[in-house]
DNA sequence: GTGGTCTAGACCACC
DNA sequence: GTGGTCTAGACCACG
């Protein structure tokens, strides 16, 4: 949890997990903006205060900031901090369902290269899909 | 595709892909052998033979057996060469279904950590799965 | 003896022996893993460090770490370094136990294969022990 | 088993054994020349024989035969075969007593080292024997 | 600085 | 011929 204005962000570090940290704050703080839990114009901690509620290097946030603008969901304003940039409704939505899409074609498209049929895959899946509807 | 006794081997390297050219090796043999392609006791290609066949070096073919070998699913006779290991029925299910079953509950806890509800899930996938009986 | 933050581990090599270097590398981390001289979480040299000080390639370290993280018994963080792991108290003592008994098994069992009576076996390995009980 | 004259040598091999063949070969004749089930003089099969019986190489029985004169067990008779040499009780004895002590002591030493006291390593002996001598 | 991957090339033991 | 070990040295990603 990272304090930020009179909110805070749930973000959270897994030092043992194989994606890199920078990927990691990417990732958490890509969904907060595309899914409008910020909205356009929201102050973000900056670099070095999220590193240090976080514990990790300055290089590590600035890194996710950077690839973040990149990509125009947020905007570095210099001397006056970084704030979640307006994204259009339409990237905003691509974000949302793209890379799900993408990855649950690609499960899909390695069950069936390991030679699953259809129908083995289907029940695979309702299989996963209730267990998962049930722990909610 | 590897010359090996009679038959050929369905192994190829793609240099541009992220993932190791040893663990591209290591999967595609994974496979041949938990799906009883290749029978227990059939005789591998040699380091040196598969990676001049690869263009890889040997010590990545090498690699690739080494890692084999720990699963257990092929086994080196010193001076002899290697050959497929008598994987036992159970193991060969495990290696075939698990990882399979470990990406499609990944990408679909992805999916619902981003936001869909269930019956938005259960569209997409309805989507991706007949789209996917339709190409084949 | 290879310094480790405050510490020293106690490493050596030996060239005249004909296990393989990484493999006395591996069993003497091993040992001060599983008896827990060394903590989980506790950082352990870099490889290059490592080699640097017993004198062998970086390749030999790196080879043994690489072993030691498949069997669990130490954590590699991307960038920072490896470390220890949580080893649980069952796998610890199958670690500590289960290769002696194992060792023990073995001679006796060459013993008994090459003609020992039982009287002779234990007649043999009293004198050992108390032998052994002596020097110590 | 091999035949040899009119009786039969208990010699198998075992490929997946990390041992070599030949040293595996060398042991189990070693053991049945020193505890006299093989007389003086007693012809053994050729290496071609032995070879064929045992599905292994030529090159594999010669260098068994060729360490096993070198020690002074066997005797090669050019042009008339290879026979057990008259070895003096001494030697046999040292040959039957000397590696077994040396590997008893050996996994006595390895469980010292691994931390076990006295008691310990006595007691887990004890049980190691008793279930021994159950099993025979 | 850290570890991860890949390379070429040497020497050895085994068959 | 086979695999096993060790070496030096390159390039990359991560922090």
């Amino acid at each position: 949890m990272v304090r930020i204005g009179d909110t805070t962000l749930p973000i959270t570090l897994s030092l043992e997990a194989s994606t890199p940290l920078y990927e990691q704050i990417e990732s958490q703080l890509r969904q907060l903006i595309v899914s409008s839990v910020l909205a356009a114009g929201t102050p973000l901690p900056s670099v070095r205060m999220l590193a240090s509620n976080l514990g990790c290097s300055v290089i590590t946030t600035r890194r996710a900031y950077q690839d973040l603008e990149q990509e125009g969901l947020i905007h570095t304003l210099q001397g006056r901090g970084t704030i979640v940039a307006d994204v259009p409704e339409e990237i905003r939505l691509q974000h949302q369902h793209g890379p799900i899409e993408r990855s649950l074609q690609s499960a899909i498209a390695q069950a069936r290269a390991a030679g699953l049929s259809h129908q083995e895959l289907r029940t695979m899946l309702e299989q996963i899909l209730t267990e998962e509807e049930s722990q909610s």
